[in-house]
DNA sequence: ATACTATATTCCCATAGGGATATATAGAGC
DNA sequence: GCTCTATATATCCCTATGGGAATATAGTAT
């Protein structure tokens, strides 16, 4: 398995995608999403958030791939694309373990 | 292992950290690091960034944990805290892989 | 003490982006 | 056709933040 090379252009291209993922609004809308795919009122619902605020949010996460959408009648239909999402919430977390591990210590100490 | 919840509260501190990350100019800097300790004036020589906004970066990246700090004389030796960055490059560079095998499958229908 | 160097901080400017509101679009039903 | 609903888009406001220049701070050397 090949990797992609780390230019300046990836790094550019991953920001880009972590900019997405890095804004509270949008990892409530993935997380709803994790429970199945939902419509955009079922998400403002979900989240407290105005309905033209989730739109723009989804069509950000669409844009970049992490969201899919399917038409039906008048609803759109919004579900996870891949799970990748929540592999890098698990990373965070377990730097938020470790950070709160060490505050515990330091307090300890 | 118990796993963080994912409450609106971690979302926003996950949020923090990603916003951390999701710049081309601090993963330049991280991956320069990966090479190893790299000091503020290697770190400007090295990505091409003013020496201010250099510091600036780093001070984000130290209070969010991804770098670690040893003074020596003058100098301030930065150095990676841990490779979750890359762990997440990884994922990313994984997703910018299908993005192309899938833009190349729509080019040859 | 002065002079020099490395790093950090401050100030200013410009831009990006999120939220709220209003409006536009699309589809269903009559 | 008209009306209603769901979604998308446009506009405005406000805040956050990155870059650059200047300044401050800290340490070394003489």
């Amino acid at each position: 398995m090949t990797r992609i090379a780390l230019t300046p252009q990836v790094f550019s291209l991953i920001s880009e995608r972590l900019k997405a993922l890095a804004e509270p609004a949008r990892l409530q809308i993935l997380d709803t999403l994790r429970k199945g795919e939902r419509t955009v009122t079922e998400l403002v619902e979900a989240t407290g958030l105005g309905q033209a605020n989730v739109s723009k949010h989804l069509r950000i996460l669409f844009t970049l791939g992490f969201v899919e959408r399917r038409k039906e009648g008048l609803y759109v239909y919004y579900a996870l694309a891949d799970d990748s999402v929540f592999q890098i919430c698990d990373i965070m977390c377990d730097r938020l373990g470790d950070e709160l591990k060490a505050r515990r210590k330091l307090l300890a100490s």
